[in-house]
RNA sequence: CGGGGCGUGGCUCAGCUUGGUAGAGCAUCUGCUUUGGGAGCAGAGGGUCGCACGUUCAAAUCGUGUCGCCCCGACCA
């Protein structure tokens, strides 16, 4: 067994505050350490609740029209070297097979760091003609990018993500589509995970590399720290030029198509572990929750225990067409023991059942989020109360997660101001900006803090009322007329 | 690639300064008692101290080299 078992271990956890990705992620059993330096291996734990990301998105991106596909692992290096800014922001940290069979092969493939490229070859093979778009593609797949510093679940060397490619006959349509599919990883960030995010637009040293504009959503971790969770890219017709991806439109004219890409990945998780957890360990919101709904049986003697193990299969049975449920039976374990044990890894919803509970008709419940025992629940109507249960639990993680979000959000007008915010509370500042990249490179330089994005709408700020927050003023770094507001932080 | 740290039973580490037959806690196994918030007692198994070379009568300990990992910076979903 791990050693979160082990009471001083569990301690070690709550001190480490810049560990606490890796220990939680360890300790609670979701991913190990890879013999290859930056990979990771992903326990059944872990992938169970990668699953549920991926089952829930993957219904998402099929509900809005899109198919799913899959496109090689390797790429022709010659097919990189198309675009030349793709290139140039993808190059470093590929990883090239020169050899297979034996031989040296006549040219490199490059493992894929994303698959803008060779899906455009096919694309250009498919797309004739105006009545073939749009043309709405996603894949499952593993990614390499070859970091030269590594994070459990933030960023390995391989990673697993969806890739939504599409090929649109407008630049106003495929627009539409890269906001579209940024609002799917919104939902999917607030109603799945619990994560409240603020969304917009990158700045153009923080776009991808071969678009025109990147959006992204972006969440506050709690140790104030952001992270990006998810990108979507107009790509206008940069690659459809390279690859010559064009069709006939209904004037018989030959037309660049306007293309989208868009992705999010296993880093979910690692936002999923640092956005809830506390001194006890994970927390996991219901809907994403591998295991929902843990039962500890609670006996003395080998009669007690046959009764209670029998009321605890009836309870699963009766539950499990709503829940993923589990009864932790085993033996070796003390009742005690398991409660800390499910707590650390963050099961949403625990009944405890003995034979007083038996005898009354009840079963005792304790919500994880805030570790209320609610005592003496009536068996009947049970399946209602932890429907109703589930969706509070998920919804106040968001609540916590929001309001911790909203309280490490702060506006500031002055360079001064900013540099003494992110030293001593770390989190999003919102400020004005100039638009240009030296102001945006000396605050890097002064702060290590950089443009998270430029916010749709102004977030709710700790200090400043949304309502007064001006439309203008005056970037904090020249002082200069500034029209836009931005996000600052430190971000993973 | 720079700076810092660490490699000793499955895990966390002590021992190293000042060489002299390898330790603790947890975990594991057996037995009995236990089980509603991390159970107790008794017993048992398990390590050529990352690797290589060197110094020495003798190396976990000293020296040189090497490999690996972690943390901090430069790159990024």
């Amino acid at each position: 067994m791990s050693k979160v078992e082990n009471i001083s271990e569990e301690k070690e956890v709550l001190d480490q505050g810049e560990n606490l990705l890796s220990k939680l992620a360890l300790e609670a059993e979701l991913a190990d350490y890879s013999p290859v330096k930056g990979c990771m291996v992903i326990r059944p734990y872990g992938y169970a609740a990668w699953e549920q990301v991926r089952d829930a998105l993957d219904k998402m991106i099929k509900d809005t029209g899109h198919q799913n596909a899959y496109f090689p692992l390797f790429i022709p290096e010659s097919f990189l070297k198309k675009e030349a800014e793709h290139v140039e922001g993808f190059a470093p940290e590929c990883a090239v097979v020169t050899y297979g069979g034996g031989k040296e092969l006549e040219e490199k493939l490059v493992v894929r760091p994303t698959s803008e490229t060779i899906i455009n070859y096919m694309f250009s093979k498919w797309v004739q003609s105006y009545r073939d778009l749009p043309l709405l593609l996603n894949q499952w797949a593993n990614v390499v990018r070859w970091e030269m510093r590594t994070r459990l679940f933030l960023r390995t060397t391989e990673f697993l993500w969806q890739e939504g490619h599409t090929c649109h006959a407008t630049k106003e349509e495929a627009e539409e589509e890269t906001i579209k599919m940024l609002g799917v990883y919104k939902k999917l960030s607030e109603e799945y995970l619990a994560i409240p995010i603020v969304d917009g637009l990158k700045t153009e040293s923080q776009r991808f590399a071969g678009a025109v504009t990147t959006y992204c959503i972006e969440g506050l971790m709690k140790d104030g720290k952001a992270l990006q969770m998810g990108t979507s890219h107009y790509l206008g017709q940069n690659f459809a030029k390279a690859f010559e991806t064009k069709f006939q439109d209904q004037n018989g004219e030959l037309q660049f198509v306007h293309q989208t890409s868009w992705g999010v990945s296993t880093r979910l998780i690692g936002a999923l572990i640092m956005t809830h957890h506390d001194e006890k360990g994970l927390k996991f919101p219901p809907r994403i929750a591998p295991i929902q709904i843990v039962i500890v049986p609670i006996y003395k003697t080998d009669v007690e225990k046959e009764m209670v193990l029998k009321k605890c299969k009836e309870l699963e049975e009766s539950l499990k067409e709503n829940f993923r449920i589990k009864i932790d039976d085993r033996d070796q374990y003390s009742p005690g023991w398991k409660f800390n044990h499910w707590e650390f890894k963050g099961v949403p919803i625990r009944l405890n059942l003995g034979p007083k509970d038996i005898s009354n008709n009840v079963v005792e419940i304790v919500r994880r989020d805030t570790l209320e025992k609610l005592r003496g629940i009536p068996q009947e109507g049970l399946l209602q109360y932890l429907i109703k249960l589930s969706t509070e639990i998920q919804e106040n993680l968001f609540r916590q997660a929001n309001d911790f979000k909203n309280k490490n959000t702060e506006f500031v007008a002055s360079e001064k101001e900013f540099i003494e915010k992110i030293t001593t509370t770390p989190g999003f500042l919102v400020s004005f900006w100039c638009g240009s990249s030296s102001c945006e490179d000396h605050i890097k330089e002064k702060t290590k803090a950089t443009i998270r994005c430029i916010p749709f709408n102004t977030p709710d700020c700790q200090n400043i009322p949304v309502d007064q927050m001006k439309k203008e003023g005056y970037c904090i770094v020249c002082n200069k007329d500034a029209k836009q507001k931005v996000i600052f932080a430190k971000a993973y």
